[in-house]
DNA sequence: AGATACTATCTATAATTCCGATAGAATGAT
DNA sequence: ATCATTCTATCGGAATTATAGATAGTATCT
């Protein structure tokens, strides 16, 4: 079996054009490249180099096979690398989970500069329905989160708002709400409403007054937005979600007459002290952390 | 610097699922596995596995690494391979050209079973115009070529019929011949033709009779079916070539009176015997002429 | 508790690699 | 033609490295 050493020598003499600059390149003697070089030719059992002039020459079977020596080498200088990373406190592999409906645009130049600083990390990202962020944080499926903001988080649990987004009150297009110009909390009542929530909570909350009687629940924003389309009700969804529908005119945006302003949730980033990041989670978890927190939306 | 071997005994490990079996499988004692293994850990600083149990388990870095380590030692066993088919005769890198017009779907069930057998090779197919296939084989470009036969090769060529190739007289859909049921002698001599060569031939053949006085040249069968879409005027041409923009009427095809058969060309495998070929030039030429001498048309 | 199979480590030996020196060959300048 | 330069192949000895075998300690199962 060749040695890395002696695949080293081979493409060192092919870049450096003989066996004595290649010594001194690599900082070895010109013999013990000459020698590496001969073994590996008997080894393989094909010439590599025509010796007939002052410099040794490729042979065609040399100019083919250096292509190879030079893969292998360069899949050792990954290996390398990717241990060196290791070793330094770099994670082998990490999960970033974003709820449904969060405006992942703005994080894709954070993520290409990411993937470009640990090329050899492994990236997960989750797109978990409405509330399961914490879940996956505590049962260490992920690294870091972002969701909708909460009212209050498991214990140990970190988090940072960084941005908003925006929800805008939706029903499909053959819904009676979409005939009306401006709607009240009656006229919502009226009709069934379909949250992004996994289970309809127990306690009173402040929104109470508005929010309809007859309630369906989805974890995800899009099953909600699918309902909607069928005419099933109305409801609050993130506008990322719903823009491409109310461009095409199956869905309809309902007008509140009892609010004018733009209704906005904020996004937050969470993680856990638990789970201990790495350094290319901490990198990832910075750059989260430093985003302006503007509007998330297109 | 890792060595092969070592990685190689990383490999084993992690699939033998302990030291020894390691050991067992790669005929090496134990205690070489496991020095080895140590010092790979040394050198990339890295906990492969952790020795806590009865047997050893891959940590998360070393499951991570041990991609990079199959990958580096898959480079090697291909370097090898490669290695091994060139010490057994097998060339570098071949070439065949195919004059064009010659329909080369025969080919690709062949083609595909060289690529399979010589997974190494470098191919490369040319599809140079009329006549070039020889300056080809001469120039040492080429190694095969195949070609409509001609009535006489230069001295050192070798070539063999394997097939047929269908020519059709065809003109563009406004050139005057297209209005005509069934066409003559004098008819085709009252209007241009096209003929795939590189040069008008000085002498007088037996087919000077049918031919137009009125004569342009070129190599390339797809030139001159474009000068015909344009009305330039008439040729015999490939059907292969054609069979597109005769259903797309484009083209037209021109009804001989006086010749009712089909109009049929030898398609030549040609090579020469300068040009050493070696295993798998060999093994390409034998399935080239071992093709069943059927039509080649589609 | 005992049997089994495992790993780490030690030692001696075998194998390999490397350097430095040397001889012979090709190339270019004078 | 001759000389100087730069190259490669080869040899011997030193240094490094890999390996087998033996041994001690540990985990696991019966």
């Amino acid at each position: 079996m060749p040695s890395l050493d002696q695949l080293q020598a081979f493409v060192a003499a092919a870049d450096a054009g003989s066996f004595s600059a290649a010594g001194r390149s690599l900082r070895k003697a010109q013999s013990a490249i000459s020698t590496a070089i001969i073994n590996l030719e008997i080894d393989v059992g094909v010439e590599l180099f025509d010796r007939s002039g002052r410099n040794p020459r490729l042979t065609a079977a040399g100019t083919s096979l250096l292509k190879f020596a030079r893969s292998v080498l360069h899949g050792n200088q990954e290996f390398l690398a990717h241990a060196a990373s290791m070793s330094e406190g770099v994670e082998t592999q990490i999960c970033l989970a974003v709820e449904q409906g969060i405006f992942v645009h703005s994080l894709t130049d954070i993520l290409m500069e990411f993937g470009q600083q640990f090329p050899f990390l492994e990236v997960e990202i989750l797109d978990p329905g409405i509330n399961e962020v914490p879940d996956l944080l505590k049962e260490g499926r992920a690294d870091i989160g972002m969701m909708m903001e909460q009212e209050d988080y498991p214990q140990g649990f970190y988090f940072r708002g960084v941005g908003y987004s925006r929800l805008v009150p939706v029903c499909g297009q053959d819904h009676p709400l979409a005939e009306l110009k401006r709607v009240s909390h009656a006229d919502l009542r009226h009709h069934r409403q379909v949250m992004m929530q996994s289970s309809p909570p127990q306690y009173d909350d402040h929104s109470r007054d508005q929010r309809s009687p007859k309630l369906w629940f989805s974890e995800s924003p899009y099953i909600v937005m699918e309902l909607l389309i069928s005419g099933l009700g109305w409801a609050l969804l993130p506008q990322t979600v719903v823009s491409e529908k109310l461009k095409a005119g199956e869905l309809v945006r309902l007008r509140y007459e009892f609010q004018q302003t733009e209704i906005q949730r904020g996004v937050d980033v969470v993680w856990t002290e638990r789970r201990a990041l790495g350094s290319a989670g901490q990198w990832l978890l910075n750059r989260l952390l430093a985003l302006q927190p503007g509007l998330w939306s297109d």
